[in-house]
DNA sequence: TATAAATATGTAAGCGTTTACACTCCATTA
DNA sequence: TAATGGAGTGTAAACGCTTACATATTTATA
């Protein structure tokens, strides 16, 4: 069933029942009606293959994410196939399952099949290789980068301003008095260096230098709960206190919040990313949420600006907001 | 740049430069290597819309995802996607927001898209509606269910017997004394109702009739822990009382355990999915593990299989597993 | 060496769309 | 009445690949 046999069908040209189908407007209401008849009677469907030939494209978006079962990544994910339909783009997905992993590949993958546009979620490695590789991919689709940044040429990114989060919530617990504030991260992704950063500002702000930071490398991998829980064991073993921490993810915050909480040790606890996480806690975790959702529309909306010749801004930097829970209030 | 540019740099005709393409074994070495050699200088891509019209296909696999955002949805995308790329099929994805939604019209997407089998994560409502849709899209393409059922002709099922699951777990509740087993549920796709019917049939064995039932619908759409912790709250002002409980989700349970403790109760709780949440509880959840990735590694394989014309069984049920934690031993 | 068989290559048609261009009507307008 | 213009339609080429079939080349065999 083609477009010839609707046309003979319909007794018209197959220009014609191409126009119909593209709502062209150089068409008789009448034959747009009977050609609309005999399709839906045919149950006709358009090959989407010989379209893609003859357009260069079949609308479609492909979406490049590290550890799609991530929550975070998969709340974005979700979101963005939402909208990326409703603008009538299908989505192709490339999940690279680790954050360090090589990205080029996939993005080679992705433009094999020629998708019109690629979002990538997530900040990686940020190293020059990476940046090449988005570089090039930049230099035949329009490349937009969701909560994360690539500092590459004609790469769009949509992010969050962790580092001033950080950095604000450091100088509030420093402003409530507590000192000796610990920071416990995983990844060292742009993002995990920006919120790294934020921590060591706001202690260097107020004096403290980089023996008084209190920082722990969490290897989330395999169960980032456990892991925490035990590396957080381990430092308090050696005698390290501290009187705040700052958790880079909220499932560090909750396997270091096991730790301390059977030693009795109750001190303030700020998780990141706002997950279900925190509140499943006991007592409930506070996080830093980075607006992921709100992202990931300025992403769509960026995204779909350039394809369709608008102007659209290189970078768009929102801030993150506190959800307060019962583990610190402001 | 195309195929006959490559053959007439290569010196050969468009047929060689396709075979070499192919890996067919009718070319010489010398002209595999030479073709080859001019691709990698030219960084010749083959446009896949081409190779789709002539081929009718691009080894492309449509997943349908009720709510990827949902952590247990998201494990199975991602490792289906890994599956599948792995055996040179893309992901084309389609996400219909919510459990109960009409999959016809995401059915009939995936469809358009030509792809060559459907994987549907999750069961639906199990109407007649849902059961019509399916099998309309089976006389198409391949089509597979992980984690849930379709009884339509030529729809394969991947899942795991969640009934049995929560009968024997009700059993061993019984056995251990406890009388009066709540069970909390949300959906009532053919999963929860699956669920739903292990815990009544244990109770019946044991002479517990509908009257004994403490069954509570928790509305989960928005927030679940929230809507789990405030239906629990209302049940237990009630004066409603129960010795142990059973939860259709970790999440539910999650909820369940925050009111029950604010009011220094302290019974056998026990989630579903095995997901992140129970671990991040306190006291740590036990929780029924369904398995989720070993299904998808075998809806992976009947889906192969059936795209192979290897005969694949049509309905392949595995046991779950219930892991301990502090809120249940066995 | 002649011939058959196996291997390698090329030609051209076909996949199902879109669309430039050409054409036919028919209603205006001079 | 003839010329003009616009709306509707059709023809045919183009998109870039695969592959059946035909042909050329090499190798094996008698």
């Amino acid at each position: 069933m083609n477009i010839y046999d609707i046309a003979s069908k319909a007794g018209v040209s197959v220009a014609t029942v191409s126009r119909v189908l593209n709502n062209s407007p150089r068409v008789s209401q009448k034959s747009k009606e009977k050609v609309q008849r005999i399709m839906d009677e045919e149950g006709y469907v358009p090959n989407i293959f010989a379209r893609g030939l003859s357009l260069n494209s079949v609308k479609s978006i492909g979406i490049l994410c590290p550890v799609i079962s991530d929550i975070n990544h998969a709340a974005a994910v979700s979101h963005i196939e939402r909208l990326l339909r409703t603008n009538g783009f299908d989505t192709i997905l490339a999940s690279t399952g680790s954050y360090e992993e090589d990205k080029s590949k996939y993005l080679d993958f992705l433009l094999a099949k020629r998708v019109d546009a690629i979002l990538c979620v997530g900040s990686g490695s940020g190293d020059a290789k990476e940046r090449a590789s988005f570089e090039r991919a930049a230099g035949q689709v329009p490349v937009v980068v969701v909560n994360g940044m690539v500092k590459a040429k004609n790469v769009y990114c949509a992010l969050c301003d962790e580092e001033g989060a950080v950095l604000s919530l450091v100088e509030e617990l420093l402003r409530k008095g507590y000192r000796s504030i610990a920071y416990f991260y995983d990844t060292e992704t742009y993002s995990g260096l920006q919120k790294l950063s934020g921590y060591r500002k706001g202690l260097a702000q107020a004096g403290l230098g980089a023996d008084q930071r209190i920082e722990l490398k969490i290897d989330t991998e395999t169960n980032g709960i456990d892991a925490s829980f035990n590396q957080t064991n381990t430092i308090l073993d050696t005698g390290k206190s501290f009187s705040a921490l700052i958790a880079a993810d909220d499932i560090i915050a909750v396997g270091a919040q096991k730790a301390l909480k059977k030693r009795a040790i109750s001190i303030p606890i700020i998780g990141f990313n706002n997950s279900r996480f925190a509140q499943c806690a006991d007592p409930e975790i506070s996080s830093i949420d980075t607006m992921i959702e709100s992202l990931c529309t300025i992403a769509v909306q960026q995204l779909l600006d350039v394809l369709q010749g608008r102007p659209a801004p290189e970078r768009v930097l929102i801030s993150a907001s506190l959800v307060q829970r019962e583990s610190f209030i402001l």
